[in-house]
RNA sequence: CGGGGCGUAGCGCAGUCUGGUAGCGCACCUGCCUUGGGCGCAGGGGGUCGGAGGUUCAAAUCCUCUCGCCCCGACCA
């Protein structure tokens, strides 16, 4: 296509309101416009990309499943029998048609595809099922943000297995870990697979695909010795053993003004890890005490698994003063009657602690758990950068992470509750063991530009790149740069590239510039060589130029071509490598 | 929902404190010039100053209300 007839507004200045690089950069290469907080629209080039990564994914899931395209539009009965009409609150948008019948917008297809297999699917023989599709999502996200990160509309590719048993959901589940790795390999991501939080249902298995970048909301745990990988809300670490000595009774000393772990620690001169922390938190109706090593930080979801459906908050200042008789930095659990007490494991069989006396301004050291107080003990705690790795002992890194995809084992939660069942190879009716797969879309090409762009701009691999070639003649003017140029755009087209010519009446200066911020991972250059019948072919990821014949552009472009997507290859392996637990 | 910031030309901003002709850079249009990293010269078009109400002889500027966007936090199947 000739860049002179094409819509490419790219901006020379940063907009002010984007923050991440991939928002900046989108905005800034024409891909896309906002349309209002959290809603874009997508243009030609941000579409165009888009497109080649639903052209990835529908490749790969076609080998496993069947692509349908289900409504936008749902009825809230589907919803209200799975309970989720009102468990969605308000980040679920809602409307009323004329006749006053409630409807939602689907923020995700569970629903929906049950009804279907309830009704459709009637014998195992029909079994297994994997439907997908990839549609529009809805939701009202408290805070969009991130440019394409967080957004209100968006475009999942969603699937949804059926299976008769258990073991057929495993074979289900596994092919789509499968798959996934294959379409974030071919898209050229840089990504880790994690042991994901599966939320208050429990029990169910789930693995979710992240990009590492310092931009994302999620945290991962990761051991490079051993390649265990978890999401924050789920790792687990060991500690190193800490040598406490034997202590006589706690014994009450005045603290005055010390509120903070920081503060105490100097003013003990005791290490954060000889410190009891306790917070205080509301579960339900009940006021709990939550007991942490100086140095640790709660992992919260931990502690919310332990109260199933109770809703978990940290207490209010006055709840605190009503439960203990003492405000935040002088708490403890010494003495403490009728309350539930939890402690993380890493204080188990530890002596001679420092921990608040229930009195402002006072504590008590000598505390032995066990010995002066009772404790329930939980794995409760954060892990953090260099804690040990629970399966080989390494030190283990925290990073900031994107999720890209999510696989899980639903079990019966849907099909109970609605009713899908089939009749088994005895004729007994047997409820379907579900999962759910998903893979935002765009996160894919946020994510990319995240973890690949520079100072000049996006850095896409050819995979998913919206031209695969832009040919850049220097001096439009110049009749013969121009007529070679138009050559090789032809040339190239015939091959099969994605090509750009970049026909505009412009200084080289900003073609240039153009090029290296859309982010067309390679650009030959008809300049004043031409005369002597070279031209320049330049790797966008490398910068690296080379001279090349005319008559030799196209063999040097496969070469290239085949080069930059085996390294992206070979890259994305060793990731993969790295975060499948072993 | 709590905290903070910002709405002035397509984009980036100044002007607001201290009321008095709405500005700058880039982009855009025309012409000339130039052609290997956002060139130069000349001319030109483009504004309900987010919106509503109020104070005032006079409001981008002061007051009240309101809408929108961004960031931090809470939240996030």
């Amino acid at each position: 296509m000739r860049w002179s007839q094409l819509f490419i507004p790219t901006l020379r200045e940063t907009p002010s309101d984007a923050e991440v690089p991939s928002h900046q950069l989108l905005l800034r290469a024409g891909y896309i416009r906002p349309l209002a907080s959290g809603i874009y629209s997508y243009l030609f080039l941000g579409q165009r990309s888009l497109l080649k990564i639903t052209a990835i994914v529908r490749e790969e899931m076609d080998r496993i499943a069947q692509e349908f395209y289900l409504p936008a539009l749902h009825p809230d009965t589907l919803w209200r029998e799975s309970g989720r009409w009102d468990a969605m609150g308000e980040t679920m948008f809602r409307l009323q048609d004329r006749g006053k019948r409630w409807l939602c917008l689907g923020m995700t297809h569970e629903e929906i595809m049950t009804d279907l297999a309830r009704h459709e699917v009637r014998s195992y023989q029909q079994l297994p099922q994997i439907w997908y599709q990839i549609q529009n999502k809805f939701r009202d996200e408290p805070r969009p943000k991130g440019g394409l990160l967080r957004t209100r509309q968006f475009t999942m590719k969603d699937s949804y297995s059926f299976d008769l048993d258990e073991e057929g959901l495993r074979q289900s589940y596994q092919k789509h870990y499968e798959t996934y790795c294959r379409i974030f390999e071919r898209c050229g991501i840089e990504y880790v697979t994690v042991e994901a939080h599966s939320g208050s249902m429990g029990g169910s298995r789930s693995h979710e695909f992240m990009v590492l970048s310092e931009t994302g909301e999620d945290r991962v745990v990761r051991c490079a010795a051993c390649g265990y990988a978890a999401n924050m809300e789920k790792a687990v670490s060991k500690l190193a053993p800490v040598q406490d000595v034997e202590a006589g009774p706690p014994e009450k000393f005045a603290t005055p003004g010390q509120r903070t772990i920081e503060d105490l620690a100097a003013f003990t001169e005791l290490p954060p890890t000889r410190l009891l922390k306790t917070l205080v938190y509301q579960a339900g109706e009940d006021t709990v005490l939550v007991l942490l090593r100086g140095d640790h930080q709660v992992n919260e979801s931990k502690l919310a698994d332990l109260f199933g459906e109770l809703a978990l908050r940290p207490a209010h200042p006055e709840e605190i003063q009503q439960a203990l008789g003492a405000s935040a930095g002088s708490l403890g659990p010494v003495a403490v009657q009728g309350r539930r007490i939890l402690a993380d494991q890493a204080l188990e069989g530890r002596r001679d602690l420092v921990c608040g006396a229930n009195e402002d301004d006072f504590h008590l050291r000598h505390v032995t758990p066990g010995r002066d107080f009772s404790a329930e003990f939980h794995d409760l705690r954060a892990v953090q950068s260099g804690d040990l790795c629970p399966q080989c002992s390494s030190p283990m890194e925290v990073r900031g992470a994107i999720e890209m995809g999510h696989v899980f084992q639903l079990g019966k939660r849907y099909s109970e509750k609605m009713g899908a069942s089939v009749l088994n190879r005895d004729g007994k009716e047997t409820t379907l063991w579900m999962g759910s797969y998903g893979i935002g879309m765009e996160r894919i090409l946020a994510g990319v530009i995240e973890q690949r762009h520079d100072r000049d701009g996006i850095v896409l691999p050819p995979a998913i790149a919206p031209f695969s070639l832009v040919v850049v003649p220097v001096n439009s003017g110049d009749a013969g740069q121009m007529s070679v140029a138009e050559q090789i755009y032809q040339q190239a087209k015939g091959d099969g590239f994605d090509v750009l010519l970049d026909d505009r009446k412009e200084r080289p200066g900003v073609k240039f510039k153009d090029a290296d911020l859309i982010g067309i991972p390679f650009r030959v250059t008809v300049g004043r060589k031409v005369t002597s019948g070279l031209v320049e072919l330049a790797v966008r990821s490398t910068k690296e130029t080379s001279d090349v014949k005319i008559t030799e552009v196209n063999e040097f472009l496969r070469a290239a071509w085949s080069k930059n997507s085996a390294a992206a290859a070979r890259r994305s392996k060793n990731e993969q490598a790295i975060g499948k637990r072993s």
